[in-house]
RNA sequence: GCCCAGGUGGUGGAAUUGGUAUACACGCCAGUCUUAGGAACUGGUAGAGCAAUCUGUGGAGGUUCGAGUCCUCUCCUGGGCACCA
């Protein structure tokens, strides 16, 4: 027989897939039950497919491979996050237009995705900076503009000094820009926002997103990430009006039962109502010299500085707690945030750490009013039962603070009050490759959007690459200047063009329907595809991608376009796989793995399997090029099983058939729970098992490479074609367990003596709980640890175990 | 500080409703064969002990005939959020 050589079969069977991709493509108008099995789809930079691209993207083939063969209609395509950073940075170092970056990078992920034997139906490919993808984002643009979900507001943003960009809240990570590391200091810019917040709580039929998380298959820490960023928080909000004036502050707070114990409020830095009072103000000098301290620091600067709290009094302001009629100083202090609530905060030492610290730090009154910790020492910041609170004293907080916001509503000063923590997403950028913004400036009209019939608005060419603080685009005549599409008159596009992730969140759309000029989509084939199926990508995304693309599919549903509201109906994380030090992977540290290398020295079979037997998909893992060996065995050995094939009629063997039946069973059951490193160790212990066989039958076999093709295609194509079928083993069908079969003549039970195990015997699978006793007692084993005791109680699980228990 | 997810041999990891702890694989040890190779095959491999046996799933308690699995407390690791009032 000749060698199993992997690289000669897989160069065979990927050029026999290539030359007849109808077999991949999911049909339209098949009326059999759809599968939509979606990879987060990839950005194609110039490093290439990494070695966790082939990790998600194998798992998912799996998925899909198996779908097919259990008759479902499988919609598993693949496309380019195109539009993105690097291509442009890469430009202005070199000169080479992102679009020239980007076609090379998209070919060489096409060679290294295909020579991993991924079954993906390319006729649906998308790519995001092809301007009959982006006409749409363009167009959806427009729907969320026309409809109020757009807007342009000037505000507090975010910007990348390094990036010379703005930032989404979601692209800063603890101060720094998510893709450069670069501090990111604030700014007041006019910018365009999607309001994302808009759609945290049911509108209309439309399921919030906090709601809609109770009703889709995702990880616990995925939802968890994604309430935690959204930050709902149930409180109370009145006013303190300021002494000898007509006007008040408002406050927010989640304890209001506290509100005895004000001794002072505080409002951020930002707050209108300093400016407002400025002659009022005595100490207005000192004051201002600390909003400009303020402003001038980092976010990173003013949160590192967390313990040293700073602030100023507003000498000759007193505001009034409304509560107790009382009089309480005024102070601006930058642990205030302006951008949360109302900018302003009641200040109660006694049961708030940072007041507390403030307090003793400037030397303000600290009154107890929750009782049970020890204020002479720290705050207490938990629920207790109120004291020095007038009538509301003897209650318990929770009860108070009911009593407490119904009364401030009576008295019309107050009410509850829910804030969140998501801001509107800040959707435009600076920056040259991404899909322009279809907004036309006109002096006269305004903002007019671009007509629906211009769209797409192209990205232009004639554009100088060096980011400087302003869209390159403003320097393309052609592009920039154009006439109002309302008046006719000369007027100015919008040169901003949209973050990446506007393109990426509706892109899953688009596979139901790749080619639709006239449409996003048609509605019925959205429909009849989606929502997605099972959703697979890294858990990078949790409150970016995710967040952006349940907001459009919201924000689609609530006009119409969609049936659904939720985009992806499950969701699984692959885990980080780390490099064979222990260490994440990097360029700089040289322990990158590359899967080129891997496919050309083991295989594509050998790489997809060893990634999947490595542990569970959402782990962490690292890498070990010894372990390998293992699937190279295993493979070698399958192959081997050839020789064993009987071509006559074999004898019945019991054992090997309920092996088989029972492997069938668990290998099923494993793939559609998504452990394949278990279902690949039980395919382990059949091959194992033929091997010690002389003969196998050809059916037992064919059963075995039919369930081995999900995982390692090529391999299963060529021993399938060796078994004599004319077909594809993807065309095949799912081997069927079968409960009968599965069944044992005889099975191990454990004999336990106080539930320690002392022997183990081989019975008939059905024997009763009488007869098991008899032959467990009869055991000599057994005998040593209950001669003379009397037995208490015997606890029986059939064909399974046997538990004396004795004094 | 808050919210998630975890801690099992030398290593990656198995273990339906609580029911044989360490499946499968790597590595290691011994052996067989050999054209000495990073091949194949056979056997062994949690710890202690000559053995019977005892001890073992981060730690301490508890529930139970029986706990890796359930409960309480605690320690550690990874991830998310964080001056959010």
């Amino acid at each position: 027989m000749e060698k199993y050589l992997p690289k000669e079969i897989e160069n065979k069977w990927q050029q026999k897939w290539k030359n007849d991709p109808s077999i991949y493509a999911a049909d339209d108008l098949s009326t059999n039950e759809k599968k939509y099995i979606l990879d987060m789809f990839p950005y194609p930079s110039g490093d290439g497919l990494h070695i966790g691209h082939v990790e998600s993207y194998t798992a998912t083939d799996i998925i899909s491979r198996y779908f097919r063969m259990k008759g479902f209609n499988v919609l598993h395509p693949q496309g380019w996050d195109a539009f993105g950073l690097p291509a442009e940075n890469f430009a202005i170092k070199t000169g080479v237009h992102p679009s020239e970056t980007t076609k090379k990078a998209i070919a060489n992920f096409t060679k290294q995705i295909n020579s991993l034997g991924f079954s993906y139906d390319w006729s649906r490919e998308i790519n995001t900076s092809d301007p009959g993808y982006y006409k749409w984002t363009q167009w959806i643009f427009l729907q969320l503009y026309k409809n109020g979900f757009a807007y342009k507001k000037k505000a507090k943003v975010n910007w990348c000094p390094s990036c010379k960009t703005v930032l989404a809240n979601e692209q800063v990570i603890d101060g720094k820009c998510e893709r450069c590391n670069s501090e990111v200091i604030q700014k007041d810019l006019e910018q365009w926002f999607f309001r994302i917040t808009d759609f945290i709580e049911n509108k209309g039929e439309t399921i919030g997103l906090l709601n809609g998380l109770e009703k889709v298959d995702w990880p616990d820490s995925t939802k968890a990430a994604q309430r935690n960023w959204i930050g709902k928080s149930e409180g109370t909000q009145f006013g303190f009006r300021i002494k000898d004036s007509e006007e008040a502050i408002e406050v927010y707070t989640t304890r209001v039962d506290t509100a005895f114990g004000i001794t002072y409020v505080v409002v951020a830095p930002e707050h209108p109502v300093i400016s407002n009072l400025k002659s009022k103000i005595s100490n207005f000098a000192e004051v201002e010299k600390y909003l400009i301290e303020a402003q001038n620091k980092t976010e990173l600067e003013r949160t590192e500085l967390q313990k040293e709290k700073t602030g100023v009094r507003l000498e000759g302001v007193e505001v009034i707690n409304p509560f107790t009629g009382e009089a309480v100083p005024l102070f601006v202090a930058d642990y205030v945030l302006g951008g949360y609530g109302t900018g302003a905060v009641m200040a109660v030492p006694a049961h708030d750490e940072r007041d507390y610290a403030f307090a003793k730090k400037y030397n303000l009154a600290i009154k107890e009013v929750v009782s049970g910790g020890d204020i002479s020492k720290q705050a207490f910041t938990d629920d207790g039962v109120l004291i020095n609170s007038s009538d509301y004293t003897g209650l318990d907080s929770a009860e108070a603070r009911q009593k407490m916001a119904d009364w401030l509503e009576k008295e019309n000063v107050g009410k509850k009050k829910v804030n969140y923590r998501l801001r509107d997403w800040l959707v435009s950028r600076q920056r040259y490759w991404g899909a322009p913004i279809p907004i036309i400036y006109c002096e006269d009209c305004g903002a007019v959007p671009v007509p629906e019939n211009d769209l797409p608005v192209v990205l232009p060419t004639d554009v100088d690459f060096k980011p400087t603080g302003e869209s390159p685009l403003v320097n393309s005549k052609t592009f920039h200047e154009v006439n109002c599409p309302s008046c006719g008159k000369k007027a100015k596009r919008e040169v901003d063009t949209m973050d990446t992730f506007v393109c990426s969140s509706w892109y899953y759309f688009r596979y139901a329907d790749p080619k639709n000029a006239d449409e996003f989509a048609a509605s019925e084939k959205i429909n009849k595809w989606l929502p997605v199926d099972l959703y697979v990508g890294g858990a990078e995304h949790t409150v970016l991608h995710l967040l952006y693309a349940r907001f459009f599919t919201k924000a689609l549903h609530h006009l119409g376009y969609l049936d659904f509201d939720e985009p992806f109906s499950k969701l699984r994380h692959q885990g980080i796989i780390l490099a064979e030090d222990g260490n994440k992977m990097s360029k700089s540290k040289g322990n990158v793995v590359n899967p080129d290398t891997v496919v050309a020295e083991v295989g594509a079979d050998v790489l997809r399997m060893y990634e999947m037997f490595m542990g569970p998909l959402e782990d962490m893992k690292p890498w070990s090029t010894q372990g390998i060996v293992g699937i190279v065995r295993f493979l070698e050995k399958i192959w081997k099983l050839q020789e064993k094939i009987s071509d006559g009629q074999l004898p019945e063997n019991g054992k090997n058939k309920a092996l088989i039946h029972k492997t069938i069973k668990k290998v099923t059951d494993n793939i559609e729970s998504f452990r394949y490193n278990t279902a690949i160790s039980s395919l382990m212990i059949l091959v194992n098992a033929f091997e010690k066989e002389k003969e196998i039958a050809a059916g037992d076999f064919e059963a075995l490479v039919a369930m081995i093709s999900p995982f390692a295609p090529h391999i299963a194509e060529e021993l399938w074609e060796k078994l004599g079928h004319q077909t594809s083993v993807t065309k095949a069908e799912w081997p069927k367990a079968d409960a009968e079969l599965m069944k044992e003549e005889e099975v191990e039970m454990v004999v336990q003596v106080n539930g320690k195990v002392r022997e183990r015997l081989m019975i008939a699978p059905d024997v009763t709980e009488d007869e098991a006793k008899e032959t467990a007692l009869e055991s000599e084993k057994v005998k040593a640890f209950t001669q003379g005791k009397e037995i208490k109680k015997i606890i029986f699980v059939p064909g399974k175990l046997i538990n004396i228990v004795v004094d």
